[in-house]
DNA sequence: CTAGGGTTAG
C-alpha cells in the first residue's frame, strides 16, 4: 500500500546534520532548553500535598480563575490534564483560551503542555499551531509533536518533525529516538529504520529498553523475525513491554511457538504480565489452538485482574469460537454489557474460520448462517461494519455460495466507501469466483485501483477454476509484466490452469519456471495438478511415473486422482495397484474409501469391498455425511440424502422423478453410486424405492423456487458421484438453465450440459 | 513520551 512519504523517506536517505553526527557520544546527551526544571517543579505540586487542584470541579476551577487573573501554570496543567483524561478538545479550548488571556502562554512549561494535550485530543491542527508559535522548543515539545503525528497515522509528518529538530540543532532522546522507529514501523520503511539504528548503533544506545522495543516492533512487523530478536536481545533491562513486544513479534511472523516459549521464559524471569501480555498470548492460542494454554491464560487474567477488559474479553471469546468451544463463546457475548465493533468482528471472524477447520461438513453451514445472523444484529445495532467485517462476512458467502447476500454486501462496500480497501476487494472477488460467477468477479478485479499478489492470485485461480485457461495465464503474465511476484499458490492456479486445458508443455514449462526463475519449491498442490493433467489426457503411465519421481511422499490425494482416473479410463490393473499403495497410507479422508469401496464394487471384487469396510471400521471415520445446500432470497435450506423434511417434499419428489423420466429419454442411465451414508444402510436393509443424493433434491428444491431462467447454484459437502454430475449436465439442457455446484473438491459450472471442471477428474 | 489483538488467494 503506497502512503505518501516524506522526500527524505522515498529515496530511504536520511540526511542527518553534520553538526548533529558529531555530537558526544554520551548517551542521553543534554539538551540547554530542557525541561528539566519545570519538570521538577511539575512534580513537586502533585507530591508536596499542600495543593490538591485536581480534586476541584472543572468549571469551577475555571471560574475560579477568572475572578483571579493571576494564576500558577501548576493549576492549568491539572485543568489540562482533566482535559486529556475527558478526551475534551473544546474544554481544553476554553482553558488555552484563558492562558492567553492572562499572558500565560510565554510560560514554556504550560505551552510546551498544551501541545501534549492537543496530540492526546487528536486535533493536530491545534497542536502544531501551539508548537509552532512556542518561544522555544526543547526535545518533549518536539517529541510530543512527533508521538502525536504517529498516533494520528501521519507518521510520514513525524520523521519531517525529526529532522526538523536535527536541523534546529536538538539531540533526541531514548524516547526520541523510539518514536521515530515507531513511524518508521508505521510507514513500513525499514530504510529510514537501518539508518536510525546505524545511529543508534554508533552511540552503543541499543541496550535501552525504549529504544530496544521499538527497534524489536520495527523488524517484527518489517517481516524479519531474526533481527527483531537481536534487538530483544541487546536490552539490558526488559520490562513487561520488551517481553510483549518480542511475544507479538513471533506471532507476526508466524512462530507462534517460539512467541509462547518466551512468555515461558517471561514468566520465570518473574516480570508480571498486563493486559496486552495477555492478548498478545492468547492470539497465539488462537493461532495454534492450543485451548489448553488459553484457558491457563484465561484463569492468570482473572487472577492478574484484567477480566473485564474488553480486549481480553474478546480474545477469550474469540480464542473459545475458533477451537469450537462455540456455547462458551456464545455465552460470553451474549452476556457482555459492553462491546466494541471488534467484538462483532471476532465473532463473525471466528465462525468465519470455523468454516475453514470443518471443511465442508453439515456444522461449517451452521457456522456459516451463525456468522450471517451475527452480520444483521450488528447491521441493526448502533455500530457500523468497517473493512474487516466485510472480509470476513464475505468469505462466509464465499464458503456458502451464498451470492444473493454476496451481492448485497457488495452494495453496502460501495455505499459505505469499503470497498475501495484492497482486501475487501479481493474478499468480493473471491466471493464472485466461489460463487461461480466469473464475469462479476473480472469485473471487481478490473475496477480495483489497487492489487496485491493475493488479488491477482484469487483471480488466476478463479479463471482456471472457471475453465478460463487462456485468460488465466494471459493474466498471470499481466501480473508478472505489472512486477508482481508469484508465489506458491499463484503457481498452483497457473498449473491448474494448464490442466484444465491438457496444455502439458506449457504445464511444464511453468512448473520449470516455478523452481529456476522464483526458486519456489514443489509442494503437494502443484504436483496434484500435474498428475491430474496426465488423468484427464488419459495418460495414466505417465502420471504415475510422475507420481513415483516425486521426492515427497504422494498424499493420499494424489493416489485418488489416479484411482478416479483409473475408472474412468478403464485402466482397473493400474488402479487396484494404485489402491494397493494408498492403503498403505492409512488413509484418514474418508471421501478416499468412498472412491476405492466404488471402484472394487462396479469390478465386482467382494472381497476387497469388504475388506475396506473393515479398514474404515478400524480407522473410526464413520459414515459419510452427505449434505447440499443452497441459497435462495437470503434463506440457506439444506439437504440430506432423501430428505423428507422440507414442506414442498412432495413437490420435490414429484418433479425430480419427471425429470428422470425426461433425461431417460435423452440417454441418461443411472448409476449405482455408493455414498456409505446411514441412508445406504437403511435402502439395503428396507429396499425403499428411489434413492437421491442430496444434490438432486437441491437442486429440484431451486427448480421450483426459482424464476425460470435464473442460476442454481448449490454447495455440497463431499466430491460428486458421477451419476450426479451426469444428471445435472442434462438437467441443465432440459430447463436451460446454469447450474453450479461446488463440491468439496472442485467447482461445477455446468451450461447447456458442459460443466467447467472439464468433465473430468475426482468425481466418486 | 512506551502499545493491538478483528480481514483476502490453495
Amino acid at each position: 500500500m503506497a502512503s505518501s512519504l516524506p522526500s527524505v523517506a522515498v529515496n530511504g536517505t536520511l540526511k542527518l546534520d553534520s553538526d548533529f553526527r558529531k555530537q558526544p557520544s554520551s548517551f542521553l546527551p543534554t539538551d540547554k532548553s530542557s525541561n528539566v526544571s519545570y519538570q521538577r517543579s511539575y512534580v513537586a505540586t502533585h507530591l508536596d500535598g499542600t495543593s490538591e487542584p485536581k480534586s476541584l470541579d472543572f468549571r469551577e476551577a475555571l471560574s475560579m480563575m477568572k475572578e483571579n487573573s493571576t494564576v500558577e501554570s501548576t493549576y492549568y496543567v491539572s485543568l489540562l490534564q482533566e482535559c486529556i483524561d475527558k478526551n475534551s478538545a473544546a474544554e481544553a479550548q476554553m482553558v488555552h483560551a484563558h492562558i492567553i488571556k492572562t499572558g500565560s502562554h510565554g510560560d514554556l512549561f504550560v505551552s510546551t503542555f498544551l501541545v501534549n494535550v492537543y496530540v492526546k485530543c487528536g486535533t493536530m491542527e491545534n497542536a502544531r499551531k501551539v508548537f509552532d508559535n512556542l518561544p522555544s522548543r526543547n526535545v518533549v515539545a518536539w517529541t510530543t509533536l512527533m508521538t502525536g503525528y504517529v498516533h494520528n497515522l501521519k507518521p510520514e509528518l513525524a520523521i519531517q518533525v525529526f529532522l526538523e529538530m536535527l536541523k534546529a540543532g536538538t539531540y533526541p532522546t531514548n524516547y526520541t529516538l523510539g518514536i521515530a522507529l515507531n513511524a518508521c514501523t508505521s510507514l513500513h520503511s525499514i530504510k529510514v529504520g537501518e539508518q536510525i539504528h546505524a545511529y543508534i548503533i554508533k552511540y552503543r544506545i541499543d541496550f535501552d529498553t525504549s529504544i530496544g522495543n521499538s527497534l524489536c516492533t520495527l523488524y517484527a512487523k518489517c517481516r524479519d523475525l531474526e533481527s527483531s530478536v537481536k534487538a530483544f536481545m541487546k536490552i539490558r533491562e526488559k520490562n513487561v513491554i520488551s517481553w510483549t513486544g518480542i511475544i507479538s513479534a513471533c506471532g507476526d511472523n508466524g512462530e507462534a511457538a517460539r512467541g509462547l516459549q518466551f512468555f515461558s521464559e517471561m514468566l520465570s524471569e518473574d516480570v508480571e504480565p498486563n493486559e496486552f501480555t495477555l492478548t498478545s498470548v492468547l492470539s497465539l492460542c488462537c493461532v495454534m489452538l492450543t485451548l489448553g494454554v488459553g484457558t491457563q491464560v484465561h484463569s492468570l487474567s482473572i487472577k492478574l485482574g484484567y477480566e473485564s477488559i474488553l480486549p481480553i474479553k474478546n480474545s477469550i471469546m474469540y480464542l473459545y469460537l475458533k477451537c469450537g468451544q462455540v456455547k462458551e463463546a456464545q455465552t460470553l457475548f451474549e452476556g457482555m454489557e459492553t462491546v466494541s465493533l471488534i467484538t462483532w468482528n471476532a465473532m463473525i471472524a471466528g465462525y468465519a474460520q470455523m468454516m475453514d477447520l470443518e471443511g465442508n461438513d453439515l456444522s461449517a453451514y451452521q457456522s456459516g448462517n451463525e456468522a450471517l445472523n451475527i452480520f444483521s444484529k450488528l447491521n441493526r445495532s448502533d455500530m457500523k461494519p468497517d473493512l474487516f467485517t466485510f472480509s470476513s462476512i464475505l468469505t462466509v458467502c464465499s464458503s456458502l455460495v451464498a451470492l444473493e447476500q454476496g451481492e448485497q454486501i457488495h452494495a453496502q462496500t460501495i455505499k459505505t466507501g469499503f470497498l475501495s480497501d484492497v482486501v475487501v476487494g479481493t474478499a468480493l472477488i473471491n466471493m464472485y469466483n466461489k460463487c461461480g460467477s466469473i464475469e462479476k468477479a473480472s469485473k471487481a478485479f478490473l475496477e480495483m485501483s489497487t492489487r496485491t499478489l493475493i488479488s491477482w492470485t484469487s483471480m488466476i485461480t478463479g479463471l482456471a477454476q472457471h475453465g478460463k485457461t487462456q485468460q488465466a495465464l494471459q493474466l498471470f503474465e499481466d501480473m508478472r509484466f505489472a512486477g508482481v511476484r508469484p508465489n506458491q499458490i499463484t503457481f498452483v492456479g497457473v498449473l491448474s490452469a494448464c490442466s484444465h486445458a491438457g496444455m502439458v508443455d506449457e504445464a511444464l514449462s511453468y512448473f520449470e519456471m516455478m523452481q529456476k526463475e522464483y526458486k519456489i519449491k514443489p509442494v503437494m498442490d502443484h504436483f496434484a495438478c500435474l498428475i491430474d493433467m496426465f488423468v484427464r489426457l488419459g495418460r495414466l503411465d505417465e502420471a504415475f511415473n510422475f507420481i513415483e519421481k516425486m521426492d515427497i511422499e504422494p498424499s493420499e490425494f494424489i493416489w485418488s486422482i489416479l484411482i478416479a482416473g483409473c475408472r474412468s479410463h478403464g485402466n482397473l490393473e493400474l488402479g487396484f495397484y494404485a489402491a494397493e499403495q494408498l492403503l498403505k497410507l492409512k488413509p484418514k479422508d474418508i471421501e478416499t474409501y468412498v472412491l476405492l469401496l466404488n471402484m472394487y464394487l462396479s469390478a465386482g471384487r467382494w472381497k476387497d469391498v469388504s475388506r475396506v469396510k473393515k479398514l474404515m471400521k478400524e480407522e473410526k471415520l464413520g459414515k459419510l455425511k452427505d449434505w447440499s445446500w443452497i441459497s435462495i432470497k437470503g434463506k440457506v435450506y439444506s439437504f440430506k440424502p432423501n430428505d423428507k423434511s422440507h414442506p414442498q417434499n412432495v413437490d420435490i419428489y414429484k418433479s425430480l422423478e419427471n425429470l428422470i423420466d425426461e433425461a431417460k429419454s435423452l440417454g441418461y442411465e443411472s448409476l449405482e453410486t455408493l455414498m456409505v451414508t446411514d441412508e445406504d444402510e437403511e435402502k439395503t436393509s428396507s429396499s425403499s424405492s428411489a434413492h437421491y443424493h442430496s444434490e438432486k433434491l437441491a437442486v429440484a428444491f431451486g427448480l421450483l423456487n426459482t424464476p425460470s431462467a435464473a442460476p442454481i447454484r448449490v454447495m455440497k459437502n463431499v466430491i460428486m458421484c458421477r451419476d450426479c454430475h451426469n444428471f445435472v449436465k442434462i438437467i441443465s439442457l432440459l430447463t436451460d438453465r446454469e447450474i453450479t455446484i461446488r463440491d468439496s473438491k472442485r467447482l461445477h459450472k455446468i451450461v447447456n450440459g458442459r460443466c467447467s471442471c472439464g468433465d473430468f477428474g475426482g468425481l466418486l
